[in-house]
DNA sequence: AATGAATGAGTCTTCATTCAT
DNA sequence: AATGAATGAAGACTCATTCAT
């Protein structure tokens, strides 16, 4: 399909992982190729640009890796629930588990998240606006509504205060770990369980 | 030797003003010094060394500055309420008020956030911790609570949702545009007005 | 990733060599690593840095050279002498042949004492605190007693003398050049001769 | 005479000798006009600029006084001394005597005599070409010997070696704290003694 | 497919010196 | 006589990228 050898793909995933742990490690700033390699214990930063055209190709991958990792197992867990009320719960408390499940994704996510509002990777903004988007909330919003679930005036706006919580929330723990993720879950869902029901 | 003069004063001002302006517009990761030079129009990064004793302590300046600014206007906001439905809604708004009024200032402070957040910028802890912190928001919370006002089981959970769910909505109406602030913080504040009061 | 391949090797003795040189051309205050790069027909400063791991370690490694060939010619000349008489006349000696065959090494050794002097080379401490000891001669000295070829009311302190005359003729020699330096070595072995024979 | 008024020599001598702390505390490679201000509480490196033509010059004027002052207080302490022999001892002692009371200015001159050898500091070859010059001793050594007090082969190179000798015992000291100076003074004072008799 | 040596632009920082005041 | 702001060259060092092997 895009004409690689098994190994390259191979090569290619290690590289992308090295990378996802090192942004995870010590932030975008400080990702270099040389602390890449230190990761992998690879030998030659001439083994990155052999297999990206650049470090924007790099990031692309990386970025798209961690978003489809995170929105597999949100997508799982909502899909598990049957009532509207259930996949807002089980949406919220995803989050806390891809933290939970893989820490380095998360925090690399937060790092992607953050290159991407400032255009530092070019040729990033089309996978990567997917990671600031709510679009998929919204939908489960309004679907929870047309089913009488939810009664909510503007689900789009309901949807980032949503998803800017949760982010905010998971945040927080891992800088301070001020509750288990679990009690954190249950009381955001609490919360924005409680807006989406009042008159 | 200690004390500063009105001209060293004007030119700290002006190198903050335009590192402010620069981490707005290309982020942090690129805002070397001749970037910051280029913005201010000035002709050697020498200066910049002549008047901060570093980069982290040039970085620490630019947080002192954009904090106090971001905090004064939110104090003045919330003070000229009398009711807490009232503060709290003044709390929101003044976040996007900040972001119109001060749209690089706003921005920068997203970059800060996200150093602090890495410990990509040694010394500044101290300074900006307050960035990340939600505790005037929790005060405020408990005495609208205390005040009758209110009925929160957890403040400080609700505290964070809040403060994600405004950094949230600010970020994308900057990059989306979706819609106009007043209207946003209106519905913010409608959203966390009802959790406040459900049983 | 440790072992280091045959082209380093060269590569990292051709830096050593040429910093060597310009540390005898121009002292250590103005040896730069552009300087160096000049000396070594190199094109890049970058070169170095990709070879060592700082300027430290560099110094250190052409501190560890300079010594270890003026040891070696010191220690063979020595040991070829069977009585102490004669060992303490080689060990005079050595020292202006090791100038007169390798001017620049000589040099550079002075440079490299200044340093550790001044401590201005972090890291280098170990390696050339051997360069301001006497502690070889002190033995020396000390076994000459022991054999009766010698009589010293205290070896510490003829050893410290001895030195200082030697590196002092040696300086002399190179800034004047006063005499031959077979004459010099001959004369200073005729002083201190005297002085360890008498009452 | 060289048209200076009193306020400018005074100003002149107050750099002079804060540089000559500043060389004694940090070595030369680390001593910057800044290094020199701060050492004298100056306010403004450009008060050195204005004082002296330059750096060279002012190292210049450094080598001067520190000659200067080490030259009259060995000739003083030879000159107290009515034998040859006494001479003799009060020159070596002259030198721990100097490093005593002195400091700074001791640890100076050795400075000012590498950048000597070194020639970094151009138009200080005159100047300080004293500093490495035994012509006193050597004067004071040949007329010992008409005097018939010594028995000196060639006193040119005796001179060199008392000479190196005091250095290299004086460096220890400092370094190393060894030995009381009186008792260094008098053992090389007996060593050199012991030389000048002999057959 | 991979290596690793090399490059050169770019990073922050220090420095002696200049100059208007 | 002195100040202190400014300059620009030079300092060590990092980085993504290239290329011969």
């Amino acid at each position: 399909m895009h004409g690689r050898t098994f190994t390259q793909d191979a090569r290619r995933a290690q590289i992308v992982q090295a990378t996802i742990e090192t942004l995870a490690e010590i932030g975008y700033a400080r990702t270099s190729f040389t602390a890449i390699c230190r990761q992998a214990n690879l030998s030659s930063t001439g083994l990155i640009s052999y297999h990206f055209a650049g470090k924007p190709q790099l990031l692309r991958e990386v970025a798209r890796t961690v978003l489809e990792k995170s929105g597999t197992l949100r997508a799982d867990r909502v899909a598990q629930e049957m009532t509207y009320r259930g996949k807002l719960g089980a949406y919220i408390s995803s989050h806390f588990d891809f933290m939970t499940v893989f820490p380095a994704h998360a925090r690399a996510l937060s790092e992607i998240t953050e290159l991407v509002r400032e255009g530092a990777a070019p040729g990033l903004d089309d996978v990567a606006r997917g990671a600031l988007s709510v679009e998929g909330l919204v939908v489960l919003l309004e679907e929870g509504c047309r089913a009488g679930e939810f009664r909510i005036p503007d689900p789009a706006v309901l949807a980032l205060a949503v998803h800017g919580a949760i982010d905010n929330a998971v945040r927080h723990h891992e800088l301070f770990a001020v509750a288990d993720p679990d009690r954190l879950a249950r009381e955001l869902t609490d919360i924005f369980t409680r807006c989406t029901l009042s008159p």
